[in-house]
DNA sequence: TTATTTGCAAAAACTTTGCATACGG
DNA sequence: CCGTATGCAAAGTTTTTGCAAATAA
């Protein structure tokens, strides 16, 4: 099976910790948000999250769930995925990880493999690399389900 | 040093060719989009491909880069390179290669290594991939350039 | 000649900003 | 209370589209 986010959902009030342990201010709106990304592993665009908490939250607005999305990027609270299309999308899983686009659904999917990230460093590591501080690797496989009703999964 | 494009710049005649072979009309203007692109190695989006030609080509707007990029995508002459910014960049390398994302710049860098693809696939062919064809195998190597002002190689 | 491509402008999609109000710490 | 965050609307970006005119094959 694909391991996507390892952890469960975390409780709203071990989010209001999280969020003022990363030093931001624990309004409902981010808490919102924040519960959205960790339930849906789809890595949502700014629309998607609106979409998804609108209609049990319809207050709030489209500029709130992209600040908020920028204040939880910042806080390094979430990253933001890398995507070929032309609009952001974030990841709620902050370990490093890598991941599979699956090209005919435009879905993106985690892809944890602790021993690949190992090969990959060490790979690197032989490599003289000069005027370069390495920050993340990740690989990136773009793939195509075969199946669409059947279930992906990896070893 | 780091290998971007391998390959030297071809003439006007030659991407006539190309385009040709890849099913698409020689217009001018794809003639002028598809030589700036092959002549930056810095994965320009639309926006800065207009600017590389507007001097020279006043009259080439910018929605006909947009359609140009997107019909060169879909023809298979060039890749959309991911991105974390939102928007769109275009790669001109379609080989198999990597990339190093310099975060202090934004500038997208290709790192051409074989051995690493090889590598990568043979890790890949050992997982059991139940309901996916793989496509691409890519790296993403996130870095901050130590001295902007010194060089920059790999091994 | 004919289907495709272009230029232009307008619309759509995506994202940020300014400011008054609300609210967490 | 104070300063940050929100809602809203408006502005800014980025990208796509529709249509008449131009052009490659």
């Amino acid at each position: 099976m694909i391991q996507n986010s390892i952890s469960q959902p975390i409780s709203l009030e071990e989010i209001k910790n999280k969020l003022t342990e990363y030093g931001l201010k624990a309004t409902h709106q981010r808490l919102v948000v924040y519960d959205a990304l960790q339930k849906t592993h789809l890595h949502p665009s700014a629309e998607e999250v609106y979409t998804l908490i609108h209609s049990d939250n319809p207050s709030i607005s489209i500029a709130t769930v992209y600040n908020t999305l920028d204040s939880f990027v910042e806080a390094k609270l979430i990253t933001r995925v890398l995507s070929e299309e032309g609009k952001s999308r974030y990841d709620f899983n902050t370990h490093q990880h890598h991941h599979i686009y699956l090209c005919n659904t435009d879905e993106i999917i985690d892809y944890h493999d602790p021993e690949l990230q190992k090969i990959l460093t060490a790979y690197l590591k032989k490599k003289k690399l000069t005027n370069l501080t390495i920050h993340e690797l990740q690989v990136h496989i773009k793939a195509e389900v075969i199946n669409p009703k059947q279930k992906i999964s990896i070893q």
